[in-house]
RNA sequence: GGGGAGAUACUCAAGCGGCCAACGAGGGCAGACUGUAAAUCUGCUGACCUAGUCUUCACAGGUUCGAAUCCUGUUCUCCCCA
């Protein structure tokens, strides 16, 4: 294992952390292969995670991957992301129980540039040695035909050696209702395992890196390169998937996958997201996805056990997280938007606002235009919530709501259903602001 | 092919001629308490002009003063035997 140094190689920068010690203490550590430890810590070592372009934004389950590789470049070692836009025509079968439909190339290269860009906000890729750097495995396998593949690739990896990966015996026996493979998706290994091979050659690549359920595609990567030519410096490092303490699925929500992407998720709901972690995720979160130092954690740490009701983690987390992903004014007008939702905001911190308040606090709240011409003579509010807003779906469930104590107006509570709205409860002449409990808001406008 | 059981609101599940808009549980929504949490407690959970009316118990007919409840047919589901 001990090779003699080649020239191309950097020696590693004595201020750097050490990654391996990092991503353990951090909780980001799974699995890693024998030797790898003792490359990353003598030298400077260009790795490499691949991201899988099947829409056109990455989401919060790929910020595990996204922190390693942050790591990893903090640790002075060179980053590489690969966007497969060859790998997401085929499919990946790990994890899935279904054939997956395949993507045609304009969408690839959309949503390619789309992860570049994001990617972008997380490694830094002007810092000379060390940059990071975006590759794409479609600029090599466009080359290669069907028969040069299985020549050069198929003839090193055993089929035996192939199915003898979890992910592809889970769907060959058919347990948890998991369908047939395509040869297709049967491939998708060998297609990975060629990228490592090819980045390992051509880019100076060691280290494979990813979540725990690349290892069999990862490994299928080192078998290649070892087959093949030989090498014997190859590695692979796995992260631990996330579990979130209920069992649920992390990255999602009633209403969706998080996205990193501002069209897709706004800064408000990101935020929210983070702020709503439990207790016990949450101490894990922020050691994945903040670059705060242990001392930092702990203080943090000591202060929510002390009184867990400020939530002082959930907070620090939430900001860390989101200004690194929207920016500061993304960050303030969400923190903003969050105390007047749910904090103590009363009629008379709405009454100050600006229209641009309104419009920036309220981007995330469904909303609803009427006509002026209503107001003139006063609308009667069940009428309002049913038939002009639809905010209610009948007029008894206005009255029950009512009578609960469950609805209120400009953030006062309202139980009359014979009260009639008129241009005097308009904040600044042209907001209604309706809700049903403390959480679900409708912001009606006037035009 | 033969025999049997069953289809009730978001889900499970009572009801077996009038007291049924239909017990109960879960879920959902809201209120109190809280930390925009958990737990707990309370109310609501077909529609409408809040007042009794109207439309609901697989579907279509029928018997009855009156049916989710009885009869007939249709569709579907499950079980047993071949």
């Amino acid at each position: 294992m001990c090779l003699p140094l080649p020239a191309e190689y950097v020696s590693l920068p004595a201020m750097h952390t050490n990654f391996i010690e990092e991503l353990r203490w951090r909780g980001m550590l799974h699995d890693v292969t024998p030797g790898a430890e003792q490359l990353l810590t003598s030298r400077m070592v260009t790795g490499y995670i691949g991201f899988d372009p099947t829409a056109d934004s990455l989401g919060v389950g790929n910020l595990v991957q996204i922190m390693t590789l942050l790591h990893f470049q903090q640790a002075g070692h060179k980053p590489i992301a690969l966007v497969g836009g060859a790998t997401g025509m085929v499919g990946d079968p790990s994890g899935k129980s279904q054939e997956r439909n395949l993507l045609d190339e304009s969408i690839l290269q959309h949503n390619l540039n789309c992860q570049r860009a994001q990617l972008e906000k997380f490694l830094d890729f002007n810092c000379g040695e060390n940059s990071a750097e975006i590759v794409n495995n479609y600029d090599w396998f466009k080359h290669i035909d069907f028969l040069g593949f299985i020549r050069d690739v198929g003839k090193y990896i055993t089929v035996n050696y192939m199915l003898s990966k979890d992910s592809v015996k889970r769907r060959i026996d058919g347990s948890d209702g998991a369908e047939g493979m395509s040869f297709t998706e049967f491939t998708y290994q060998l297609i990975q395992g060629y990228d490592f091979y090819h980045l390992w050659k051509n880019h100076n690549v060691k280290l494979q890196m990813g979540g725990s359920d690349q290892w069999g595609n990862i490994t299928t990567g080192t078998e290649l390169i070892r087959k093949k030519a030989g090498g014997e410096d190859a590695f692979a490092l796995t992260t631990p998937l996330i579990k979130k303490a209920d069992g649920t699925k992390f990255g999602k929500t009633e209403s969706g996958n998080i996205w990193l992407d501002p069209k897709r998720t706004s800064p408000y709901t990101f935020y929210q997201f983070w702020i709503n972690a439990g207790d016990d995720d949450v101490k894990n979160y922020i050691r994945i996805f903040t670059l705060k130092t242990r001392e930092e954690i702990e203080a943090l740490e000591a202060e929510h056990t002390q009184d867990p009701g400020r939530r002082a983690l959930q907070k620090a987390l939430a900001e860390d997280i989101t200004r690194r992903v929207h920016g500061e004014e993304a960050l303030q007008t969400a923190i903003e938007a969050s105390g007047i939702l749910f904090g103590k905001g009363t009629i008379d911190t709405l009454r100050k606002f600006s229209d641009d308040d309104f419009e920036s606090v309220f981007a995330d709240v469904p909303q609803k235009k009427i006509e002026a011409a209503l107001l003139e003579t006063g609308v009667n509010i069940v009428d309002l919530l049913v038939a002009q807003t639809g905010y209610y779906a009948s007029n008894g469930e206005v009255r029950r709501a009512m009578q609960g104590n469950g609805f209120s107006l400009n953030k006062e509570k309202l139980s009359d259903p014979a009260r009639h709205i008129t241009k005097d409860d308009l904040l600044n002449n042209r907001y209604l602001l309706l809700s049903k409990g403390k959480k679900d808001y409708l912001l009606v406008r006037v035009v």
